[in-house]
DNA sequence: ACTGATGTTAGTACCAACTACTAAAAGAGG
DNA sequence: CCTCTTTTAGTAGTTGGTACTAACATCAGT
């Protein structure tokens, strides 16, 4: 079997551009045994862009993942804090927070956004989770939105007892009872 | 102050270049003042790749992380396992995991630990967490090596407890109980 | 002020991987 | 056979460089 035709060969050359955008025109030549003419043709057709082009897009796309990541240390979006009192946060349920086989979220992507919470609405320097008791009422899964509440129902100076409780469109997903440990020494040097 | 000395402007340079790998040599020379051939200079001398270079660097790198953060979805390496019995896994405490200001580790990361330990060590087609009772006993600080160790002290055929302690260099950092719902269905669609 | 060493700039030839364009050759279909 | 599409060839120009040579500039020490 000799060469493709016009349309197969792009079909399987756009194909092989978006699996592995590191071809150069040549080497795609080769692999279709066509002139590198014939490549550009193609992908001007296509409106595949040069080599280069492509490069930078992955590395720019990347890049900008690597900034999101670093976002997500901080589980959630805090879209309301009243500090010391109570504070509600949002937490959409992406693919990577579960399981493969059943989209269900992972508990400690849950446990995640009810700690960071409870950290985030004790307005001292320092502040530790000291210990919790969780339950998971209902699995989250892919999608759902995640609305937690914080709130602080006692402060005695060293440690803060808080409730949180998850709901995913009224209905509780998740409850849980925090005591923080914090202080004002906000110690700058490890 | 005009101009800075070849030594800061090479500092300068690397981190320019570290923060930014999409600057030509060209927007380099005009940032510090000097000409194109003085930045080509610099990079040979600092090693640092053209351009190009650069950025296809990042591009393989970050085509890469994105199987290494696949992998972040068990939080922790599992070092031993019986299934049923009991589970090993370290986990390396990263910048990712810590407050910029204390470095000590979000607790949630000890939790996520702990909780993917329970899912691993349950042979069942799903096991989710239903309660946990948990404690953090002392900070884990940045590049702590956490060994947390699960041992399931019952399974009656649906509900399963798990006892779950965190210890680095033999002290004890974390404890907690477990109870995780399993069952053989492994629900494939959602 | 003169001498060297170090640092900076200029300029040339060359490269990869293209774009944009023109033009010729090859096939395929009626 | 003629026509229309497809393919190939070839030229000029671009970006962002390397590699190299050579001319200046700056300052340090004597």
């Amino acid at each position: 079997m000799a060469k493709y035709k016009k349309r197969e060969r792009q079909e399987l050359l756009l194909e092989k551009v978006s699996t592995d955008p590191f071809l150069t025109d040549e080497r795609l030549a080769e692999m279709f045994d066509v002139s590198i003419q014939t490549i550009r043709l193609d992908r001007l057709e296509l409106n595949i862009p040069e080599l280069r082009e492509r490069i930078k897009h992955v590395a720019r796309e990347e890049t900008d993942k690597i900034r999101s990541l670093s976002l997500q240390e901080v589980i959630g979006e805090i879209i309301d804090l009243e500090l010391n009192h109570h504070a509600l946060s949002l937490f959409i349920v992406e693919e990577g927070h579960v399981f493969r086989k059943n989209r269900i979220a992972r508990g400690h992507y849950l446990f995640a956004q009810a700690n960071s919470l409870c950290v985030a609405v004790i307005d001292e320097p320092l502040a530790l989770t000291k210990s919790a008791q969780i339950e998971f009422i209902r699995p989250a899964k892919l999608g759902d939105k995640v609305v937690s509440k914080a709130v602080v129902e006692k402060m005695d100076g060293r440690i803060a007892v808080i409730t949180v409780e998850s709901k995913i469109e009224q209905r509780l997903v998740f409850k849980g009872r925090f005591e923080m440990y914090y202080t004002g020494e906000g110690e700058e040097n490890g």
